[in-house]
DNA sequence: GATGAATGAGTTTTCATTCAT
DNA sequence: GATGAATGAAAACTCATTCAT
């Protein structure tokens, strides 16, 4: 393999596709911070320069335009996803453990990146039809991974069997909606109680073997005090 | 009975309300239209008053500011919420009946304001704070009542004890992700269909005495043929 | 005399006629009083109406434009100038006399129109091209008068020789001061102590004979305390 | 002394601070031009811009917004008195002299910004709370140079005592007048002979040694022609 | 590569004026 | 004659984007 051409690991080209790379994030990272309160149309790029500690110019030298930062932020979510929730899913063998695992996981890179992760729904308007076929493209391939477990675990008899289709998506929405709900679900204190307690939900009337699976079934008792049923962030 | 006096029924009072409301229809329904492509930053309030038919200054003379006919969208929709799903629950006794009748209700409302509850998500953030609490408090308001059917439920012994307040919030959530997902959810040709599904999914694992409920639990079959599990909306 | 045609003090006519005067008396006294706080620019022609009571199609009626408006003010302080300084000069002999009653009365006619005069400077340049020339002809007009009469003084040797047409505009000029600097002259209760202070300020220097213009030279002592010097409005 | 910190006299500080200076100053100066004939309300910030030779984005980049411009001006003349007129009254030792001498100084500089000299009149009302408070304030300020001399004229017996209040704001008045009026003083081709000639006007009564002071009494002769009287600028 | 001053198209909003009722 | 809803031209102001330094 001659090192001549493209993604060099070293000399200039790699300084350069390093520098790139750091002054995305940095730019990524401040707009983040400045969406969350501003929201996208809001946020003057000359702000975004100033949160990032960088001029206009140089946002401009790693950007085309102001809309590639919504696509920027949005990418590095789906990714992100993409990434951490196979990952998760790697060494396990049973379908219903795999799948737990990659709900999670789903789950925890929701909670990491929060305020993108609401972005990621706000703002996906604001994208051109190109960056919203993409953003739709990465997301259905995350679903199609818990889908597949779905299917899997019906196949092997471990599920009744059901609208995999449309349970994947519902585990999908239920994970978001840590971070769209979050107002409102404050008897959670950390994802992972969270996701264990949808898992719960979703799963309950699907598993066959109740025993067999009552870890995943019968979540964390969540300090048993909280009286079930008083709604949490009502007034 | 005469009516002389305040909120005339008849006299230019009213005609004057009536030409407000009629007026603030024409602009609603227009600012949806474009919303729904162009999302709420990137409708121009001339681009509005052109397709409402109407001058830029007869907007402002029915509105004070562009933000308002955000709020104006989606009041609207959480006015239809808290109107119909009350009345859906209405004459039934039996809790579970209720909450299904009212979820489904809910779902309802989604379908038939299918543009504008998606905007209500997307765009609240855009929504000043006081316009904002108004948003949630509506929302709360609405999901409280599905809460207190799950309580109800329970304490009845129907349903298993569980965090209905969580499961009243995926129930909120899943019923808009009627508009939000339905790209992805072609599987289903009408909003009732989708409806008796998620309640299913959600109900399935939490009712006592399935075959009681086993018209709630085992929906519509959708078409005896359907493979499950083929992810509706991959390509 | 047929009374077929124009200013037919009786009929229909005259009903017409006095009508538009007392409308637009309505108009200018509203004027009056928003101008006075908002200026010619920021008062709306809604809002002009809804002070004078009336709608605005009805000033519209009444008024070709809104500039108009200021035209009417405007002359209706420089016809009550055109119209008491005469009046007040009518029947004395003595110049000198007729100098001061013809000032005084000047300086009445500021007095009681305080914020038209006002107006009449700050906005006339917002008048048209003839508008303008207007008023400057009957600004000019009533200043002559007084002119006149220095002229005059000169001539019968009771002013020593000097630009009468300076002094002239000098005392339109302090005549304005009144509307102008009022806020720095609380020295001066009434407009006619003012006026004479000024007089004497004017005169003192060009009678030939003091002892026979005394009165004039020497005004009201204004209540013998105050301590001439203190600059009145200084803080 | 190393002058390493703040206002800079020197490094991109300083050019930024100049390029705002000179920017600042192309403004006023083509805002000036404008208003003379259109007045502050009639001269649109793109016109603004255009005359400047700039565009609206660098017009908004040095002012915060229009009224700032008028602020801009009329400080601009109030500095100018606040600066030329002590300094002109610096050397001198006799009261009335110096008086003179900062009257002079005063009329020059109206004559000197004639155009802003009149905004500073007409346009002020366009001023916000504060920016008009801080206009009165640097007037009575000026004022207040003259009514000191006047005093200390009267304590110093020069003058007859009078009310040196009265006397000061009448001088401010004659000098604005010369911009005010100078339709009409086209006896006078140079300020300072209008000035003389107004303080002759004013002093001729109250001066007590009308000998020692005859050069400030008896001023130029103007051309020993124009027959006094002739009302200047009548048609 | 980095900077930030300059640009001007585009946005929201106001308001003088008209005209059908 | 009186009304006030409708109009749309024009204003103030913002901000994504460029480019000389």
């Amino acid at each position: 393999m001659t090192e001549a051409t493209s993604p060099a690991s070293t000399g200039p080209e790699a300084v350069k596709a390093a520098r790139a790379t750091w002054r995305r994030q940095q730019i990524v990272e401040a707009a983040v911070r400045l969406m969350e309160e501003q929201g996208f149309h809001d946020m003057s790029v000359s702000a975004l320069a100033r949160e990032a500690g960088i001029s206009v110019g140089t946002v401009y030298q790693y950007l085309d335009n102001k809309d590639n930062i919504l696509l920027l932020i949005i990418e590095d979510v789906l990714e992100s996803y993409a990434q951490d929730v196979p990952k998760a899913m790697g060494e396990i063998d049973d379908p219903l453990e795999r799948l737990a695992a990659g709900f999670l996981a789903y789950c925890g890179v929701v909670d990491s990146h929060r305020a993108a992760a609401v972005l990621a729904y706000r703002e996906s308007g604001s994208l051109g039809h190109a960056g919203l076929q993409r953003v739709i493209g990465l997301e259905v391939e995350t679903t199609g991974l818990l889908v597949a477990e779905l299917d899997a675990a019906c196949a092997e008899g471990i599920l009744r069997p059901h609208d995999t289709g449309l349970v994947g998506w519902d585990l999908t929405m239920l994970a978001h909606m840590w971070a769209l709900k979050h107002r409102h679900l404050t008897a959670y204190t950390d994802v992972t109680a969270y996701g264990r307690a949808q898992l719960a939900v979703v799963l309950a009337g699907l598993v066959v073997d109740r025993k067999r699976y009552a870890r995943l079934l019968e979540p964390a008792p969540r300090g048993a005090g909280r009286p079930p049923g008083k709604l949490p962030g009502r007034r």
